[in-house]
DNA sequence: ACCAGTGAGTCGGAAATCCGAACTCACCCT
DNA sequence: AGGGTGAGTTCGGATTTCCGACTCACTGGT
């Protein structure tokens, strides 16, 4: 746990390392589907009970979902995303429009609707100007000493 | 390895398959950022050497990179993003400014510089209408049967 | 020629995770 | 009384991950 490792210090590893595990994202997906019981999201994701057990107390305290039950005698809970977990949401539809393009040919699966009328098409823009994100047009600056965009600088 | 398993089919799945492994988006980061070469990956994500070995050969084979050599003798490789590399870069930002929400407060330890002139803030659009995608917006219908969008219907 | 250094991995054993099936507990239905 | 459901926990074994050390093929300095 000392700091024998010392990777770049960045939010993207961060956020990974909330909700990177394996499942994780797709008890997202699933209760942003509105799928909200254990033994639902079980089925749906085709976890291992006592992984997704863990994964649901990991995304709690994250504060990721909420946890409440709906019904006393017996106890039954309830898993629902917070604003933050809903705000992951767009990161989902994104990879599912790049599984789409580059797994499939044709074939979705799953097809989400916008209230425009039209399919949902996720497309990444800037907000300040609106346009779509292109490779070519980003130039990043690491804030941290010692890491530039091409690795650390030598000391 | 047979269907006792039965999740939904779905390209989050899919492409969470691929590249959803522990490093393998840190690894998408860095070459994204321009570092392309073994020894500045695993310094920069900090991952083991052979964990990092196994998952460059994964994303090679699956086609998000190309690995190259860039000196024979001594042999030498780099490893670039492909096209369908470069596509899950948005995916990328969108978990960084997640991130940055909602794990940090105001320190950013990297800034991404949009052409337009100001910084990079992400934000995910439908492309028909180019309005904000919103969680209450959105409808999702399965096209797989028995598989409805709040569970398997029951047999 | 000799030594140090670098890049790109591989190897081996310990530690951590993951897995499926079975089990529990508390209730409801008939 | 017997069966079913929901929400987990427990078990032992399989699979991955982790870390440091090692290899191999050079290059550069003296």
């Amino acid at each position: 746990m000392a700091a024998t490792k010392d990777p770049r210090p960045c939010s993207i590893a961060d956020a990974l390392a909330l909700v990177g595990e394996k499942y994780s994202l797709l008890v997202l997906r699933e209760v942003c589907l509105g799928n909200r019981r254990f033994d639902q999201l079980v089925r749906n994701i085709g976890a291992p009970r006592d992984i997704l057990a863990t994964r649901l107390r990991r995304l709690v305290d994250a504060g990721i979902l909420t946890k409440r039950a709906y019904s006393e005698r017996p106890q039954r809970f309830e898993y629902r995303p917070t604003q933050a977990g809903l705000e992951l949401e767009p990161v989902l539809l994104t990879l599912m429009e790049w599984g789409n393009r580059h797994l499939r040919e044709g074939d979705r699966p799953m097809v989400v609707e916008h209230a425009c009328g039209h399919e949902l098409v996720p497309l990444v823009t800037c907000q300040a100007c609106g346009d779509p994100v292109r490779h070519e047009d980003l130039t990043s600056h690491s804030q941290s000493p010692g890491w530039t965009v091409t690795g650390p600088t030598a000391a």
